[in-house]
RNA sequence: GGGUCGGUGUCCGAGUGGCCAAAGGAAACAGGCUGUAAACCUGUCGGUUGACGCCUACGGAGGUUCGAAUCCUCCCCGGCCCA
């Protein structure tokens, strides 16, 4: 087994620490870690997944993890990042937010030894003057400017930065500190973004405390092109089956670019070293195999849905993206029709003839019916994996398969089944 | 509060009375090549229509004009400078 240190090196997990003797220290064992989620919408997305996964590494590896929902600083909004002032939340909607990410911080942990917190508790009892005198006053505003997230809102020159936005960091550098006093807490991990939020807590807690603190930060995970993942053609991809069902997940990684392929596998799945190196060498050897794409969306659907599943998602990809799609059985598409993105549409729909534009339309699969038009046009459209040309064909009766179902597609990824209801 | 510059389609960004559904770029979508990959080539990229056309759109509301993204008035929002 590898020590933590080397696992995360392996992985290239490390991006910037606070201190290089922080890394012997990790293989010792007994700290415990904080990383936080602010929350932006009502779930979280396949990228705040490193930030948990590494904490599960971290608490594997016999230190105490604590997942923190900004509740306070969601109020505020982090500038780190953005090209824009953000839109500030009503109380309202973020308390909507929280609701759907509470039960998402804790998933990859064992719960008998981890903390779940909200930083709420301590921010929304935080008064200005308290604040100003206790926390503000261990900053100058020259070294808050100089961070790159202010820097970058200083140098647009259509944009500004406020007030409210320019305080974020103050508030998380306050969050290392009370966690670091209330429950110990040693380490910020988070993503290179969060850089200088974090050495501004660490910073604090060393003024105020005396006492050493650290911060790890991971790279950013980007897609093949080098643009920030977690965005697909169709959206985020969300970690709530209510917005990205398992399936669409699978999909998604299976679809993941041979050169990203290795990075993700060590990012956000828990295989052995060898297991990934195997995977490596064949994706290089057998690319078409997609062995490794595989193996990722197995391991990230497993982890996030559960392993019950995964089978089945798997036969459902083998099948609605194989040719003999009109000789599966009728269990088969019962199974592929659970996990696919369905339409339910009357039986006389079909029996007067649906026609393809508006059945595209119906699913989703086409924005508007000149949409659909372009898609038949252009031989982006298939009715039970057959390449349409028509573009006045109607569905009928004979396009059903086992008296029930239609596979649609749009492309070469977008797969949508129709499925006849009486009535 | 004063001055000044600006707010254009998913984003960036040209356009300063008709030739504007609006240049160009990016993103995105489709096809080809492949491996449900990347790169590349081609096409598409407001809605509706078979098509002509019609409708909606250049921060908001009015106005001038035969005609406005473009001119005027007021308002809203933002940058910078001053108070």
């Amino acid at each position: 087994m590898p020590t933590l240190s080397e696992d995360l090196a392996f992985r290239g997990l490390i991006h910037q620490v606070t201190d290089p003797a922080l890394l012997k220290r990790l293989d010792a064992g007994g700290l415990t870690v904080y990383a936080g989620f602010d929350p932006t919408a009502d779930s979280l997305h396949v990228g705040s997944m490193l930030q948990l996964c590494t904490l599960r590494r971290f608490q594997l590896a016999g230190h105490r993890p604590i997942s923190l929902a900004g509740g306070g600083t969601g109020l505020i909004g982090d500038p780190g990042g953005k090209q824009d002032e953000r839109a500030m939340l009503t109380k309202e909607v973020l308390e909507g937010y929280l609701a759907g990410i509470r039960p998402q911080l804790g998933q990859f942990l064992d719960l008998s030894d981890a903390l779940l917190l909200d930083n709420s508790a301590w921010l929304s009892q935080l008064g200005m003057l308290e604040f100003l005198r206790d926390v503000g006053k261990h900053f100058t505003v020259n070294q808050m400017v100089a961070k790159d997230s202010v820097k970058t809102r200083f140098d647009r020159p259509d944009q500004g930065i406020s007030y409210t936005e320019f305080s974020y960091m103050l508030l998380q550098a306050y969050d290392f500190f009370r966690l670091h006093v209330d429950h110990g807490c040693d380490l910020q991990i988070g993503g290179s973004d969060q850089w200088g939020n974090i050495t501004m807590g660490v910073d604090y807690v060393r003024r105020v405390c005396q006492d050493e603190v650290w911060g790890l930060t991971t790279p950013l995970v980007l897609k093949a092109d080098g643009t920030k993942y977690g965005k697909t053609e169709t959206g985020t991809v969300w970690l709530d089956a209510r917005r990205t069902s398992p399936f669409a997940m699978y999909q998604f990684f299976l679809n993941t670019a041979d050169t990203m392929v290795g990075p993700y596998l060590r990012y956000f799945t828990f295989l052995s070293h060898a297991e990934i190196e195997a995977l490596d060498a064949e994706t290089a050897a057998h690319p078409q195999r997609r062995a490794a794409q595989r193996a990722l969306a197995r391991a990230v659907v497993s982890l996030v849905h559960g392993e019950g599943e995964v089978a089945k998602y798997e036969e459902a990809s083998a099948a609605l993206f194989g040719q003999e799609i009109a000789g599966l059985s009728e269990e088969m598409l019962l199974a592929v029709t659970e996990d696919a993105p369905t339409t339910d549409v009357p039986r006389e729909a079909i029996t007067e003839g649906l026609p393809l534009i508006d059945a595209l339309v119906r699913s989703g699969l086409a924005a508007s019916r000149n949409d659909a038009k372009r898609a038949i046009e252009q031989k982006g459209a298939y009715v039970n994996n057959v390449q349409q040309a028509d573009g006045g064909r109607a569905l009928s009766p004979q396009d059903l398969l086992h008296d029930r179902y239609v596979v649609l597609r749009r492309g070469r990824h977008d797969v949508h089944v129709l499925r006849v209801v009486s009535g």
